[in-house]
DNA sequence: GCCGTTTTCGGCCCGACTGTTTTCAGTCG
């Protein structure tokens, strides 16, 4: 049983919990614990009840539940829960501003299973009957309804960022004198955003409030304060806008940064230390003295910390970590002094080897490897060996083409068997050799993992490709066992890629920072298909940091020369 | 349900907005 199916069980429980009206610190315990299995880099149905106690967060009895799901693939408690409410009945939940005391009254009251049985409700006038409720409440249900017919769930990062710059621009115009920022998940990084999160210090509020709920790309208010609006927009994404006086703008943009976790147990320190931490600034707890809000590294500062990045603030253990002076220098985008996989119009690519270095120029490169595919891949044209071997001939002979030094690669298929998709006389003639899956995903863990493993130790693969086959939004990761591929990563001297792809972000946040734990190194790549694409680096720099890496993780930061000669390839020919 | 250099019992993060209420419960982030 794989850690999503764990990580929903749980919170599913938490939800249910919740209809019941049940202690709501064991429902945060089930949230957590649901938390805690969705992010976890280990597969959790592999542990026993002791390993899994010494997770925080998991205790006696959400070990027990964990170990039962894994034997037996259900859940006692679960069953008993859902023997009380249907399990249809969850989707309410998802429903904007119908929350678990309705779901339940509705449940109760009038039978309410199904999304189809509530939109019925309340056509035919009974949720208005019931005490609490009016027709604002049945016309607010309806047009939650519509919405999630309209728009389901998350976005990618890349598609969060251009919606909410325009709007940014938009308010910093109102308002030029206001400190506008974006916060959540946004600012953090994170691979896919629910929503787009706003924060404004300024004196002037209601100007900025109306330019907001104005925006053009507004297609409905959903709440509109004195402080804190929410609006959709035309697109999809629902935007929230907050607005703060400038003392406390560092202690807002913390707050709404987030992330939940990270926030709790800062105010967990907060009140240990004998302290205050809300939105508004750090306070001593018998006089409500404030002592920091102006700066977010004031607020740090007043709980004992360093200033903590926004991609870190996880509760990785980066709250210890700024306790220690152990934060990581992270890398930045403009460290990356080359890219180490693209593909041209030999392949599935858009653009010529001449135009993909002009555009890798543009980006600030010095040097990029020209990595289109093998043979197996024959939907997008992939190369045979002589057809590969012809392809790099062409590369090198532009190698310093717009100022860039060429590599001449190949991103190699690895088949079902773990076997590569080219002879080894051509792989050993090429400079770079990439080894990816791109087939045949429906292997169980254990012949994933042993495909993987032979690849690696193919004494000519350099990097392994986009690792875990993920396709955000679209695709779960095939399974395989990380710690075993990274464990023979470090061994065979393979570096593990971060694919910017917006779509593959892979390795995850969450891989890499296992992977890095144990000494892995990465190169990021773009995996550019056209000449502008280089551009996506920028997100994988992103899965980089959250990862915590620093330059000295990343091969691509070196200089062309250091990075040829560390190169497996090399090594084992000097 | 989890957790513990004050604790194995008694705590557990905090505030804004809305609707349906004459003082607050529910939802959200």
């Amino acid at each position: 049983m794989d850690n999503a199916t764990i990580a929903r069980v749980l919170g599913e429980i938490a939800d249910l919990l919740e209809l019941k009206n049940d202690n709501p610190f064991k429902i945060r315990a089930y949230r957590r614990g649901a938390e805690i299995a969705a992010n976890h880099p280990h597969l959790l149905a592999s542990l026993d009840a002791a390993s899994l106690r010494e997770i925080p967060g998991i205790g006696k009895d959400l070990a027990a539940r964990i170990v039962e799901l894994s034997a037996t693939g259900a859940c006692r408690y679960h069953e008993e829960l859902t023997a009380e409410f249907p399990s249809t009945v969850l989707e309410l939940l998802s429903l904007q501003g119908v929350g678990p005391k309705t779901v339940a009254t509705l449940y109760r009251e009038l039978g309410v299973r199904t999304l189809d049985d509530l939109s019925a409700a309340c056509q035919d006038g009974r949720v208005r009957s019931l005490k609490g409720m009016g027709t604002k409440r049945e016309t607010l249900i309806l047009k939650a309804l519509a919405d999630r017919q309209h728009y389901a769930g998350r976005h990618l990062l890349p598609e969060a960022v251009a919606t909410v710059e325009p709007l940014l621009e938009h308010l910093r115009q109102a308002e030029p004198t206001a400190e506008i920022s974006v916060v959540g998940s946004v600012r953090r990084g994170c691979e896919t955003c629910g929503d787009l999160d706003l924060l404004a210090s300024s004196t002037r509020t209601p100007l900025l409030t109306a330019a907001f709920t104005q925006y053009p790309g507004v297609g409905r208010i959903l709440v509109e304060g004195d402080t804190k609006c929410s609006v959709l927009l035309a697109n999809g994404f629902q935007a929230d806008l907050r607005v703060v006086t400038p003392d406390s703008h560092g202690a807002a943009l913390q707050y709404f940064t987030g992330s939940k976790a990270h926030n709790i147990a800062l105010r967990d320190r907060a009140i240990s230390l004998g302290l205050k931490l809300n939105e508004y600034g750090v306070f001593s707890v018998g006089d409500d003295q404030r002592l920091a809000g102006a700066s977010e590294a004031e607020v740090y500062q007043a709980l004992g910390l360093a200033w903590i990045p926004p991609e870190l603030r996880e509760q990785r253990g980066e709250i210890e970590a700024a306790e220690t002076g152990r934060l990581p220098a992270l890398i930045e985008r403009d460290q990356l002094r080359g890219d180490l996989h693209a593909h041209t119009t030999a392949t599935d690519g858009k653009d010529t080897i001449a135009a993909m270095a002009e555009g890798a120029g543009e980006a600030g490169l010095e040097y990029l490897a020209i990595t289109d595919h093998s043979q197996t891949l024959s939907m997008a044209n992939g190369l045979d060996e002589r057809e590969a071997l012809a392809h790099a001939k062409r590369v090198k002979a532009l190698d310093g083409h717009a100022g860039v030094r060429l590599l001449a690669g190949i991103e190699c298929d690895i088949l079902p068997d773990g076997t590569l998709d080219l002879d080894d006389d051509c792989l050993a003639s090429l400079d770079i050799v990439i080894a990816s899956v791109h087939t045949a995903f429906g292997q169980d863990q254990q012949q994933m993992t042993d495909r993987l493993l032979r690849a690696i130790e193919h004494p000519h693969v350099d990097v392994l490709g986009h690792p875990s086959g993920r396709r955000l939004l679209e695709r779960e990761p095939y399974p395989f066992d990380l710690e075993a591929i990274v464990e023979a990563s470090l061994h065979h001297g393979v570096v593990l890629e971060i694919n910017s792809q917006v779509h593959r972000l892979d390795l995850s946040d969450a891989h890499a920072k296992l992977a890095r734990d144990r000494g892995a190194r990465f190169v990021i790549s773009s995996d550019a298909h056209s000449r502008r694409a280089f551009a996506t680096l920028r997100w994988g720099t992103l899965v980089a940091r959250r990862a915590w890496l620093e330059a000295a993780d990343v091969l691509n930061t070196l200089p062309f020369e250091t990075f040829k000669a560390s190169l497996r390839r090399q090594r084992s020919r000097s």
